[in-house]
DNA sequence: AACGCACAATACTCATCAGTATGGAACCGC
DNA sequence: GCGGTTCCATACTGATGAGTATTGTGCGTT
């Protein structure tokens, strides 16, 4: 059962992924986010995209509407793998404070050292500015990860172990913390260590209200 | 005197600045600053931007090398401009705590309700991954306002105003903060609103180790 | 008045690339 | 075996836009 929920609207993707045509278009989309992921949506060009998944511009036009369609599909495709891998990180993890401290520790370090994910959500955010859809998108997904804390953080607080006014409001300026962190990775790789995740991981309990020496004193 | 300080390495802009080519070579910055604002520097073509300044490309390429060259002009201009702006809003604040507070105000608003500029420093860090040049002349931007707050911070916890045991620690996560709020605004408008701008400054003043509660109690 | 230079406009080149039209191959159902 | 459909490859079109070559204009100096 999924944790973190986030459903992708994408029928014709489901319907189809059994399918020859669908694993081609899987492909398709794999590629496509691995090359969107290393050069940006307009560093790429479709006969790339094609030539990566072995086939030519043709059989991609047969899949795919438009290379915005193609984006797109590679957007979902990308929120489907992340909150799968926060899924894999806690699938033996009950307690809800290890279950945030375990999704903090992964989230960060993909913000450290996931080139690909910095380059993508980056294309993302830029390309977002004028596609409505790929807003919504975004949004959407941005969302279901925000949910999934803010329900750790409230059962966290309910057990007395982080104090914190309002937890909205700190998980919305922890999210934003993170991002800012994944930015800042792209211009001081030098903070892409393990001393340095440590200490952003704690920077970010603060922002939920843990305060290590206030639970010891 | 500038209390940000920022040198834009910009000897040709400054030799010029006072002659007819000067002024023109301004005006274009000026007009590609206004337009990659708005639709992003894969957004414009030179033509436009020449035309807003009131000439023709051949003009355009008189004064600059290329586009990227024009491009690099312009984050200067927007670093010369920021700076500017955070000056001039300090300049009748002599108290550090005072300066730290306007300072924090002024940036969220401009994160929050500048579209210009949330669009333009996307556009930075999307070109930036595969710009070396302009990823160091973000990064010494960046230096200069980091080492700002961090001088503020260091006065502030001296005066005991605030309670930080690592000021660059904090400074590195407020500043992320912000730049995760500057994002979030552009997928949720609602935030950009006088009420929510308050929560936020109080939030990056939690950061930075001030609790009003505790200073209070 | 003539010349040289700075600045600008015009016309053009060339590369790039999204997207399309057309034809071929494989597969499936009858 | 044949026809229809699906999936794919090939060749092509057309738009776009950075950049260049050439020409024109205005200004300052001699």
């Amino acid at each position: 059962m999924s944790i973190v929920r986030f459903v992708v609207n994408n029928a014709a993707a489901k319907k189809l992924s059994g399918t020859r045509a669908g694993k081609m278009r899987s492909e398709l989309v794999a590629s496509a986010f691995a090359l969107f992921s290393q050069r940006g949506f307009d560093g790429v060009n479709l006969d790339e995209i094609a030539a990566h998944a072995g086939v030519t511009k043709g059989s991609l036009y047969w899949h795919f509407n438009s290379k915005r369609d193609l984006i797109h599909a590679a957007c979902a495709y990308y929120y489907r793998t992340y909150q799968r891998r926060i899924n894999e990180a806690l699938s033996n993890v009950i307690d809800p404070w290890e279950r945030l401290d375990r999704t903090l520790r992964v989230a960060v370090r993909t913000c450290l050292m996931d080139q690909q994910n910095r380059v993508f959500t980056m294309e993302i955010f830029t390309f977002s500015v004028h596609d409505e859809a790929l807003r919504r998108g975004w949004q959407q997904f941005y969302d279901s990860v925000r949910e999934f804390y803010i329900g750790l953080v409230k059962t966290a607080a309910s057990a007395g172990r982080i104090h914190v006014s309002d937890p909205e409001q700190a998980v919305n300026l922890m999210l934003a913390a993170m991002e800012g962190v994944k930015l800042r990775a792209l211009f001081e790789p030098e903070i892409c260590s393990a001393q340095e995740e440590a200490r952003i991981v704690a920077g970010l309990w603060e922002i939920l209200g843990y305060r290590p020496e206030a639970v010891h004193a």
